[in-house]
DNA sequence: TGACAACGGCTACACTTGTAGTCTATCATC
DNA sequence: GATGATAGACTACAAGTGTAGCCGTTGTCA
C-alpha cells in the first residue's frame, strides 16, 4: 500500500488552466466546443483561447484525448483529487512554510457552521483511521 | 468594525517572491544584503537575483523602504496575515471552487496528532467567537 | 460533388517570472 | 581628494501564461 506521502507527480496547472479542467472533471470527457461552453462566462474567453489551453494541457500531460473522426474527446490524465492534493501541498509549503495552522484560521473563518461541523467529523474520521491503521 | 470579508486588496506574489518576503516578516526591516543571507540556500540564488526581486516587490507595492544613506531598508507593506489570507482565499476559490471541505482532507492527512488537536481548538475558538460576535 | 462549417495545428504577441549581469552614484577609508 | 567596495538602476533573456488569429483538412449536407 502506498504511504500517504507517496504523491503521484502530476503537471502543475496555471490559474486559468484549472478552469478548463473543471468541466472535464465534473462532466467527463468532452470535445473542445463543449468545454468552451461550460467555462464560466466571467472570463469572456474566445473559443480559440480555450483551444490553446487544451493544446497546452495535452502537451504538459494533464489531458489525453481520443480522436473521434475530425475531433478530439479530451479526458483528464489525473483525477481532480490527485491534482488538488498536489496543488494544496505545494501551496501550503510556499505560503505557510508547511505550517498548517495559520492556514486553518482563514479557512475556518470563512466556513459556515455546517461546514465547521463537517470539518470536525472529518477530523474524527482521520484520527479514527489512524488509530486503526497503525 | 469591518466585516470579516472586507479584505484589503494586496498585490499577488509569485512563488519565489514569497521566499523574499518571509525573512522580512520574520525579522523585521532589513537591507538587501541581509535578506539575501536569510533566503534558503536551497534556491542557490545570486545576490543580484534577490535585488531584482526586491525591486519588483517594491514596484508591485508589496514592499516599501526607508533610504539610509546609500542603501534601502526594506519593509513589508502588508502583514503576513493579510497576504496569506488573500492568497489562501484565491487559492481555495481557484482550486476548490470555494468549497473548503476537500481541501481539508489533504490538509488533515498531513497533520500530526498534536496539530489535529490544535485545529480542534481553533475550531472551537472560532465558533465561540461567532456566538458572542452576533 | 461542391460548398461550407468546424476541428486541430501553428503562429503571434505582450506580460510575468526566474535568473542574473553591467552601469553609475555614493560611502568609507587612506 | 583618490580609490575601491557596495547599493540601487537598468538591461537581458528564456520560459511560461493569457489571449487570440489564421490556415489547411475533414466531415456534412444539399
Amino acid at each position: 500500500m502506498p504511504s500517504r506521502n507517496d504523491l503521484p507527480e502530476g503537471p502543475k496547472l496555471s490559474d486559468m488552466e484549472w478552469e478548463v479542467m473543471k468541466p472535464l472533471w465534473e462532466h467527463g470527457p468532452m470535445a473542445a466546443r463543449d468545454i468552451y461552453e461550460r467555462v464560466p462566462d466571467t472570463y469572456g474567453w474566445a473559443y480559440e483561447t480555450v483551444k490553446t489551453m487544451l493544446a497546452r494541457l495535452v502537451k504538459k500531460g494533464a489531458l489525453t484525448y481520443d480522436q473521434i473522426g475530425n475531433s478530439f474527446l479530451y479526458r483528464p490524465a489525473y483525477t481532480r483529487a490527485e491534482m488538488t492534493r498536489e496543488a494544496t501541498g505545494s501551496f501550503i509549503q510556499r505560503v505557510f512554510d508547511g505550517a498548517l495552522n495559520p492556514f486553518l484560521a482563514h479557512f475556518a473563518e470563512q466556513a459556515s457552521h455546517e461546514e465547521l461541523q463537517a470539518i470536525r467529523q472529518e477530523l474524527s474520521r482521520i484520527e479514527k483511521m489512524r488509530r486503526e491503521d497503525k
